[in-house]
DNA sequence: TCTCAATATATGGTATATCATGGGATTTTT
DNA sequence: AAAAATCCCATGATATACCATATATTGAGA
Protein backbone atom coordinates (compact mmCIF):
# COMPACT_ATOMS: atom_id res chain seq x y z
CA UNK A 1 0.00 0.00 0.00
CA UNK A 2 1.06 3.24 -0.58
CA UNK A 3 1.55 5.44 1.94
CA UNK A 4 1.80 9.34 1.96
CA UNK A 5 -1.39 10.01 0.55
CA UNK A 6 -4.21 11.04 2.46
CA UNK A 7 -7.88 12.81 2.13
CA UNK A 8 -7.61 16.15 3.77
CA UNK A 9 -9.96 19.17 4.23
CA UNK A 10 -13.50 20.02 3.92
CA UNK A 11 -14.40 21.72 0.29
CA UNK A 12 -18.00 22.51 -0.74
CA UNK A 13 -18.65 22.26 -4.53
CA UNK A 14 -21.42 22.63 -6.52
CA UNK A 15 -23.63 19.77 -8.24
CA UNK A 16 -25.08 20.79 -11.40
CA UNK A 17 -28.53 18.96 -12.94
CA UNK A 18 -26.62 16.36 -14.66
CA UNK A 19 -25.19 15.20 -10.94
CA UNK A 20 -21.47 16.26 -12.11
CA UNK A 21 -19.42 17.54 -9.27
CA UNK A 22 -15.84 18.82 -9.15
CA UNK A 23 -13.62 16.63 -7.48
CA UNK A 24 -11.16 18.79 -5.43
CA UNK A 25 -8.25 19.31 -7.21
CA UNK A 26 -6.12 17.78 -3.93
CA UNK A 27 -7.56 14.48 -4.18
CA UNK A 28 -7.62 14.30 -7.71
CA UNK A 29 -3.61 14.61 -7.36
CA UNK A 30 -3.32 11.80 -5.06
CA UNK A 31 -5.05 9.58 -7.38
CA UNK A 32 -3.32 11.31 -10.49
CA UNK A 33 -0.04 9.33 -10.48
CA UNK A 34 -2.07 6.05 -10.64
CA UNK A 35 -5.33 6.37 -12.51
CA UNK A 36 -8.44 8.96 -13.11
CA UNK A 37 -10.66 7.40 -11.52
CA UNK A 38 -11.67 7.82 -8.00
CA UNK A 39 -14.27 4.71 -6.49
CA UNK A 40 -17.45 5.58 -4.47
CA UNK A 41 -20.17 3.89 -2.57
CA UNK A 42 -22.85 4.54 -0.46
CA UNK A 43 -21.47 4.42 4.11
CA UNK A 44 -23.12 1.75 5.43
CA UNK A 45 -23.35 3.54 8.54
CA UNK A 46 -24.28 7.19 7.32
CA UNK A 47 -26.39 9.00 5.23
CA UNK A 48 -22.82 9.91 3.11
CA UNK A 49 -21.45 8.91 -0.24
CA UNK A 50 -17.89 7.28 0.65
CA UNK A 51 -15.13 7.91 -1.82
CA UNK A 52 -11.71 5.95 -2.00
CA UNK A 53 -8.68 4.52 -4.47
CA UNK A 54 -9.30 1.53 -6.24
CA UNK A 55 -5.90 0.55 -5.12
CA UNK A 56 -7.55 0.48 -1.27
CA UNK A 57 -10.37 -1.74 -2.95
CA UNK A 58 -8.43 -3.80 -4.19
CA UNK A 59 -6.07 -4.87 -1.33
CA UNK A 60 -9.24 -5.88 0.45
CA UNK A 61 -9.87 -8.15 -2.69
CA UNK A 62 -6.57 -9.35 -2.10
CA UNK A 63 -7.08 -10.29 1.65
CA UNK A 64 -10.23 -11.94 1.19
CA UNK A 65 -8.87 -13.90 -1.25
CA UNK A 66 -5.65 -15.12 -0.15
CA UNK A 67 -7.31 -15.64 3.53
CA UNK A 68 -8.50 -19.05 2.15
CA UNK A 69 -11.66 -18.09 3.14
CA UNK A 70 -13.33 -18.36 -0.64
CA UNK A 71 -16.05 -19.46 0.96
CA UNK A 72 -16.73 -17.50 4.36
CA UNK A 73 -19.87 -16.37 5.06
CA UNK A 74 -18.71 -13.03 6.72
CA UNK A 75 -16.71 -12.03 3.88
CA UNK A 76 -19.67 -12.83 1.49
CA UNK A 77 -21.97 -10.30 3.63
CA UNK A 78 -19.28 -7.52 3.64
CA UNK A 79 -18.08 -8.07 0.11
CA UNK A 80 -21.64 -8.34 -1.63
CA UNK A 81 -22.29 -5.00 0.48
CA UNK A 82 -19.23 -2.64 -0.94
CA UNK A 83 -18.44 -3.92 -4.09
CA UNK A 84 -21.83 -4.01 -4.71
CA UNK A 85 -21.94 -0.92 -4.72
CA UNK A 86 -18.82 1.00 -5.06
CA UNK A 87 -18.58 2.37 -8.71
CA UNK A 88 -15.63 3.29 -10.43
CA UNK A 89 -16.41 7.37 -11.19
CA UNK A 90 -13.87 8.63 -14.18
CA UNK A 91 -12.74 12.19 -13.96
CA UNK A 92 -12.28 14.33 -17.01
CA UNK A 93 -9.39 17.04 -17.90
CA UNK A 94 -11.81 19.59 -15.91
CA UNK A 95 -11.24 17.40 -12.99
CA UNK A 96 -15.55 16.53 -12.64
CA UNK A 97 -16.82 12.84 -11.74
CA UNK A 98 -20.71 12.06 -12.32
CA UNK A 99 -22.02 10.92 -9.28
CA UNK A 100 -24.99 8.38 -10.01
CA UNK A 101 -28.90 8.88 -8.57
CA UNK A 102 -28.51 5.79 -6.55
CA UNK A 103 -25.46 7.95 -4.28
CA UNK A 104 -27.25 11.62 -4.49
CA UNK A 105 -30.49 9.98 -2.64
CA UNK A 106 -28.57 8.03 -0.21
CA UNK A 107 -26.55 11.05 0.64
CA UNK A 108 -29.71 13.70 0.20
CA UNK A 109 -27.47 15.55 -1.86
CA UNK A 110 -29.02 17.77 -4.96
CA UNK A 111 -27.41 21.38 -5.28
CA UNK A 112 -24.27 21.32 -3.47
CA UNK A 113 -22.03 18.44 -2.28
CA UNK A 114 -19.26 18.87 0.87
CA UNK A 115 -16.11 16.91 0.34
CA UNK A 116 -14.62 15.53 4.11
CA UNK A 117 -11.05 13.93 4.07
CA UNK A 118 -10.77 11.22 5.97
CA UNK A 119 -7.17 10.15 5.75
CA UNK A 120 -7.13 7.03 2.92
CA UNK A 121 -11.00 8.01 2.56
CA UNK A 122 -12.78 11.03 1.90
CA UNK A 123 -17.01 11.49 2.20
CA UNK A 124 -19.04 13.55 0.68
CA UNK A 125 -21.96 15.06 2.51
CA UNK A 126 -25.27 17.25 2.47
CA UNK A 127 -23.97 20.50 3.43
CA UNK A 128 -26.60 20.55 6.35
CA UNK A 129 -26.43 17.16 7.04
CA UNK A 130 -22.75 17.20 7.45
CA UNK A 131 -22.82 20.22 10.02
CA UNK A 132 -24.99 18.35 12.25
CA UNK A 133 -22.65 15.39 12.11
CA UNK A 134 -19.25 17.63 13.05
CA UNK A 135 -20.81 19.61 15.91
CA UNK A 136 -22.63 16.16 17.12
CA UNK A 137 -18.71 14.21 16.93
CA UNK A 138 -16.97 17.46 18.27
CA UNK A 139 -19.35 16.75 21.05
CA UNK A 140 -18.76 13.30 21.34
CA UNK A 141 -15.43 13.83 22.00
CA UNK A 142 -15.58 16.26 24.43
CA UNK A 143 -17.78 14.41 26.61
CA UNK A 144 -16.10 11.07 26.56
CA UNK A 145 -12.57 11.44 25.48
CA UNK A 146 -11.27 8.10 23.54
CA UNK A 147 -8.48 6.29 23.28
CA UNK A 148 -6.48 6.66 19.67
CA UNK A 149 -4.87 2.48 20.29
CA UNK A 150 -1.90 1.79 18.58
CA UNK A 151 -1.49 -1.41 19.91
CA UNK A 152 -4.78 -2.60 18.54
CA UNK A 153 -3.99 -0.92 15.03
CA UNK A 154 -7.09 1.35 15.07
CA UNK A 155 -6.27 5.20 13.95
CA UNK A 156 -10.05 5.83 13.97
CA UNK B 1 -2.73 -12.99 -9.71
CA UNK B 2 -3.53 -9.98 -11.96
CA UNK B 3 -3.97 -6.93 -9.99
CA UNK B 4 -6.04 -4.05 -10.18
CA UNK B 5 -9.10 -5.77 -11.86
CA UNK B 6 -12.79 -5.40 -9.66
CA UNK B 7 -16.01 -6.62 -10.12
CA UNK B 8 -18.29 -3.82 -8.98
CA UNK B 9 -21.11 -1.74 -8.77
CA UNK B 10 -24.79 -3.20 -9.57
CA UNK B 11 -25.92 -3.20 -13.02
CA UNK B 12 -29.15 -4.26 -14.33
CA UNK B 13 -30.17 -5.83 -17.90
CA UNK B 14 -32.75 -7.05 -19.73
CA UNK B 15 -32.27 -10.72 -20.99
CA UNK B 16 -33.93 -10.87 -24.27
CA UNK B 17 -36.39 -13.60 -25.62
CA UNK B 18 -33.52 -15.57 -26.84
CA UNK B 19 -31.88 -15.62 -23.54
CA UNK B 20 -28.95 -13.10 -24.44
CA UNK B 21 -28.07 -10.69 -22.04
CA UNK B 22 -25.72 -7.92 -21.88
CA UNK B 23 -22.38 -8.47 -19.78
CA UNK B 24 -21.69 -4.65 -18.35
CA UNK B 25 -19.07 -3.35 -20.01
CA UNK B 26 -16.94 -2.44 -17.33
CA UNK B 27 -16.81 -6.17 -16.54
CA UNK B 28 -15.68 -7.11 -20.11
CA UNK B 29 -12.80 -4.68 -20.14
CA UNK B 30 -11.40 -6.93 -17.05
CA UNK B 31 -11.54 -10.64 -19.18
CA UNK B 32 -10.90 -8.42 -22.37
CA UNK B 33 -7.21 -8.74 -22.65
CA UNK B 34 -6.95 -12.32 -21.85
CA UNK B 35 -10.08 -13.69 -23.43
CA UNK B 36 -13.78 -12.77 -24.21
CA UNK B 37 -15.76 -15.53 -21.91
CA UNK B 38 -16.53 -15.44 -18.31
CA UNK B 39 -17.13 -18.34 -16.44
CA UNK B 40 -20.52 -18.43 -14.58
CA UNK B 41 -22.06 -21.27 -12.23
CA UNK B 42 -24.72 -22.24 -9.63
CA UNK B 43 -23.94 -20.47 -6.11
CA UNK B 44 -23.99 -22.64 -3.52
CA UNK B 45 -25.68 -20.86 -1.05
CA UNK B 46 -27.74 -18.40 -2.68
CA UNK B 47 -30.41 -18.65 -5.22
CA UNK B 48 -27.85 -16.52 -8.35
CA UNK B 49 -25.99 -17.38 -10.73
CA UNK B 50 -22.00 -16.34 -9.67
CA UNK B 51 -19.21 -15.16 -12.45
CA UNK B 52 -15.69 -15.29 -12.01
CA UNK B 53 -12.65 -15.08 -14.47
CA UNK B 54 -11.24 -18.57 -15.15
CA UNK B 55 -7.88 -17.14 -14.27
CA UNK B 56 -9.73 -17.46 -10.44
CA UNK B 57 -10.34 -20.66 -10.53
CA UNK B 58 -7.37 -21.20 -12.06
CA UNK B 59 -6.25 -20.02 -9.07
CA UNK B 60 -8.73 -21.50 -6.35
CA UNK B 61 -7.87 -25.24 -7.73
CA UNK B 62 -3.92 -24.16 -7.27
CA UNK B 63 -4.30 -22.94 -3.75
CA UNK B 64 -6.60 -26.50 -2.88
CA UNK B 65 -3.66 -28.57 -4.14
CA UNK B 66 -1.17 -26.88 -2.14
CA UNK B 67 -2.93 -26.46 0.83
CA UNK B 68 -1.96 -28.09 4.15
CA UNK B 69 -4.87 -26.49 5.42
CA UNK B 70 -6.96 -28.92 8.16
CA UNK B 71 -9.92 -28.15 6.79
CA UNK B 72 -9.28 -28.29 2.81
CA UNK B 73 -11.17 -31.59 2.73
CA UNK B 74 -14.30 -29.13 3.09
CA UNK B 75 -12.86 -26.90 0.62
CA UNK B 76 -12.27 -29.81 -1.87
CA UNK B 77 -15.70 -30.63 -1.41
CA UNK B 78 -17.18 -27.62 -2.38
CA UNK B 79 -14.37 -26.76 -5.19
CA UNK B 80 -15.63 -29.95 -7.03
CA UNK B 81 -18.84 -28.86 -7.07
CA UNK B 82 -18.00 -25.49 -8.73
CA UNK B 83 -16.11 -27.28 -10.84
CA UNK B 84 -18.66 -29.43 -11.98
CA UNK B 85 -20.94 -26.71 -12.37
CA UNK B 86 -18.94 -23.55 -14.12
CA UNK B 87 -18.99 -23.45 -17.90
CA UNK B 88 -17.17 -20.73 -20.30
CA UNK B 89 -20.17 -18.38 -21.23
CA UNK B 90 -18.18 -16.69 -24.49
CA UNK B 91 -19.64 -13.24 -25.29
CA UNK B 92 -20.10 -11.62 -28.71
CA UNK B 93 -18.89 -8.64 -30.70
CA UNK B 94 -21.86 -6.56 -28.98
CA UNK B 95 -20.68 -8.01 -25.46
CA UNK B 96 -23.82 -9.97 -24.61
CA UNK B 97 -23.46 -14.12 -23.20
CA UNK B 98 -26.41 -16.72 -23.97
CA UNK B 99 -27.17 -18.33 -20.13
CA UNK B 100 -28.20 -21.64 -19.18
CA UNK B 101 -31.42 -22.73 -18.54
CA UNK B 102 -30.12 -24.36 -15.52
CA UNK B 103 -28.64 -21.63 -14.64
CA UNK B 104 -31.55 -19.14 -15.35
CA UNK B 105 -33.55 -21.34 -13.25
CA UNK B 106 -31.66 -21.61 -10.20
CA UNK B 107 -32.21 -17.80 -10.28
CA UNK B 108 -35.44 -17.75 -11.00
CA UNK B 109 -34.27 -15.16 -13.88
CA UNK B 110 -36.74 -14.25 -16.79
CA UNK B 111 -37.00 -11.12 -18.25
CA UNK B 112 -34.30 -9.26 -15.98
CA UNK B 113 -31.10 -9.49 -14.91
CA UNK B 114 -28.83 -7.91 -12.09
CA UNK B 115 -25.16 -8.38 -12.00
CA UNK B 116 -23.63 -7.75 -8.50
CA UNK B 117 -19.95 -6.73 -8.13
CA UNK B 118 -18.06 -8.90 -5.67
CA UNK B 119 -14.40 -7.96 -5.83
CA UNK B 120 -13.43 -11.18 -7.53
CA UNK B 121 -16.11 -12.50 -8.68
CA UNK B 122 -19.64 -11.95 -9.41
CA UNK B 123 -23.34 -12.67 -9.04
CA UNK B 124 -26.26 -12.81 -11.32
CA UNK B 125 -29.87 -12.10 -9.22
CA UNK B 126 -33.71 -12.16 -9.97
CA UNK B 127 -34.17 -8.28 -9.40
CA UNK B 128 -36.95 -8.72 -6.24
CA UNK B 129 -34.19 -11.26 -4.89
CA UNK B 130 -31.24 -9.27 -4.79
CA UNK B 131 -33.95 -6.10 -3.43
CA UNK B 132 -34.65 -8.70 -0.50
CA UNK B 133 -31.41 -10.03 0.26
CA UNK B 134 -29.35 -6.47 -0.21
CA UNK B 135 -31.77 -5.23 2.70
CA UNK B 136 -31.68 -8.46 4.33
CA UNK B 137 -27.16 -8.07 4.44
CA UNK B 138 -27.45 -4.08 5.03
CA UNK B 139 -29.51 -4.94 8.18
CA UNK B 140 -27.59 -7.47 9.14
CA UNK B 141 -24.34 -5.58 9.27
CA UNK B 142 -26.53 -2.50 10.93
CA UNK B 143 -26.87 -4.74 14.00
CA UNK B 144 -23.77 -6.23 14.83
CA UNK B 145 -21.38 -4.18 13.29
CA UNK B 146 -18.91 -6.45 11.73
CA UNK B 147 -15.49 -5.42 11.25
CA UNK B 148 -13.72 -5.90 7.98
CA UNK B 149 -9.82 -4.53 9.38
CA UNK B 150 -6.99 -5.96 7.48
CA UNK B 151 -3.35 -4.80 8.90
CA UNK B 152 -4.65 -1.51 10.47
CA UNK B 153 -7.08 -0.19 7.42
CA UNK B 154 -10.94 -0.26 7.46
CA UNK B 155 -12.69 -0.87 4.60
CA UNK B 156 -16.21 0.08 5.82
C1' DT C 1 -0.79 45.28 4.16
C1' DC C 2 -3.00 46.30 -0.09
C1' DT C 3 -3.73 46.03 -5.23
C1' DC C 4 -3.50 43.97 -9.43
C1' DA C 5 -2.01 40.59 -12.53
C1' DA C 6 -1.16 35.69 -13.37
C1' DT C 7 -2.44 31.16 -12.62
C1' DA C 8 -5.23 27.51 -11.27
C1' DT C 9 -9.61 25.76 -10.37
C1' DA C 10 -14.64 25.35 -10.83
C1' DT C 11 -18.77 25.57 -13.64
C1' DG C 12 -21.90 25.74 -17.84
C1' DG C 13 -22.88 24.21 -22.29
C1' DT C 14 -22.36 21.33 -26.42
C1' DA C 15 -20.50 17.75 -29.49
C1' DT C 16 -18.93 13.04 -29.66
C1' DA C 17 -18.47 8.31 -28.48
C1' DT C 18 -20.15 4.29 -26.10
C1' DC C 19 -23.36 0.97 -24.65
C1' DA C 20 -27.60 -1.72 -24.22
C1' DT C 21 -30.94 -3.68 -27.01
C1' DG C 22 -33.83 -5.06 -30.97
C1' DG C 23 -34.02 -7.36 -35.31
C1' DG C 24 -32.48 -9.94 -39.16
C1' DA C 25 -29.09 -12.93 -41.58
C1' DT C 26 -25.98 -16.72 -41.42
C1' DT C 27 -24.07 -20.70 -39.51
C1' DT C 28 -24.10 -24.84 -36.62
C1' DT C 29 -26.38 -28.63 -34.31
C1' DT C 30 -29.50 -32.44 -33.95
C1' DA D 1 -35.28 -29.76 -42.34
C1' DA D 2 -36.10 -27.62 -38.05
C1' DA D 3 -34.23 -25.60 -34.12
C1' DA D 4 -30.85 -23.33 -31.88
C1' DA D 5 -26.99 -20.67 -31.50
C1' DT D 6 -23.92 -17.09 -33.37
C1' DC D 7 -22.86 -13.01 -35.89
C1' DC D 8 -23.67 -8.47 -37.67
C1' DC D 9 -25.93 -4.08 -38.34
C1' DA D 10 -29.08 -0.24 -36.77
C1' DT D 11 -30.78 2.91 -33.27
C1' DG D 12 -31.91 5.54 -29.17
C1' DA D 13 -30.42 6.67 -24.75
C1' DT D 14 -26.75 8.04 -21.93
C1' DA D 15 -22.27 8.90 -20.47
C1' DT D 16 -18.04 10.98 -21.70
C1' DA D 17 -14.76 14.32 -23.82
C1' DC D 18 -14.02 18.82 -25.06
C1' DC D 19 -14.25 23.89 -25.31
C1' DA D 20 -15.51 28.39 -23.18
C1' DT D 21 -16.40 31.29 -19.42
C1' DA D 22 -16.51 32.47 -14.59
C1' DT D 23 -14.65 32.32 -10.08
C1' DA D 24 -11.14 31.74 -6.80
C1' DT D 25 -6.30 31.54 -5.36
C1' DT D 26 -1.61 32.84 -5.53
C1' DG D 27 2.32 35.83 -5.81
C1' DA D 28 4.80 40.05 -6.86
C1' DG D 29 5.42 44.82 -6.35
C1' DA D 30 4.35 48.97 -4.15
Amino acid sequence: MRKNFLFMDTITNKVDTKGRVSLPSDYRTIVKDLSTEIVCYRSLFSPCIEGCTEELLDKLANDIENSLDFFSQTQDTLTNLIFGDAKRFPFDSTGRIMLSEKLLKHASISNTAVFVGKGRKFQIWNPQNWAKEEARLRNEVLKNRPSLKYEGERYD
